[in-house]
DNA sequence: GTATATGCAAACAATTTGCACGCCT
DNA sequence: AGGCGTGCAAATTGTTTGCATATAC
């Protein structure tokens, strides 16, 4: 994968942001930077990204969102605004053994915890 | 919520079936019951049966997924082939206490386990 | 009879892709 | 120089909606 100044500035955003955002709002923000990007682009680099384990897609809801923190997490998703905050995951090692007899590898979780947040 | 035929078709079929299908599936099937339904008619009902606790919507990967078991449980999804597995859940209030202190009241969780299973 | 549900098609939203051009290496 | 990455626009895919007609109650 060659160098380029788009995806760069795309890594930066979602490194430092906790929202959790979807393609539209990073678009929106690299363009401050890189005024002539284009959203193509933003997909593209993006799914580079998840692809080379740098970022995370979550799929939750009808747009995918990425997380710059690829450190296994759980997500509390508020059912009224959307909102995820990360927690702390349990050991990967208790789910494995906990499902051990469905012959299933296990390589990563995906925990939406659904509920009301303190905003609502 | 008056009866509809069309409702009743497509509430049996998920009910009837574990592979947790998208709209389109579901639309092959009702149309052997009811050649004439279309695809609008299936995701208003769709929607009618989520809200009204009948049926859980699942939101994992980029087509929305119909579940007929509504009892708490967690999936293990194949990253491979997208199967996604039912096993039960842990006792929900040992989450409420994992996550007391984010003054978020948990109502309801979407674990997806992400791995291989046993066709890969 | 009246209001809700339907079929159909058009609209919409999120994401992907083809192509000519530009820029890393 | 060569090839990967980009911008742009059009194409795709999944889902929603407006409207006239049909059907449950």
């Amino acid at each position: 994968m060659r160098y380029s100044k788009q995806r760069e500035e795309i890594y930066k955003i979602i490194r430092n942001t906790d929202i959790h955002p979807n393609a539209d709002w990073i678009f929106k923000h690299v363009k401050k930077k890189i005024p002539k990007i284009s959203l193509g682009t933003v997909y593209r680099n993006l799914k580079l990204l998840v692809d080379s384990g740098k970022i995370l897609a979550i799929h939750t809801g009808t747009t995918i969102r990425y997380d710059g923190n690829i450190r296994n997490h759980i997500h509390l998703k508020c059912t009224e605004c959307g909102n995820l905050i990360d927690v702390d995951t349990p050991d990967i090692n208790v789910l494995e053994d906990l499902y051990k007899n469905y012959e299933f590898e296990i390589n990563g979780i995906e925990l939406t915890i659904l509920g009301k947040c303190c905003n609502k």
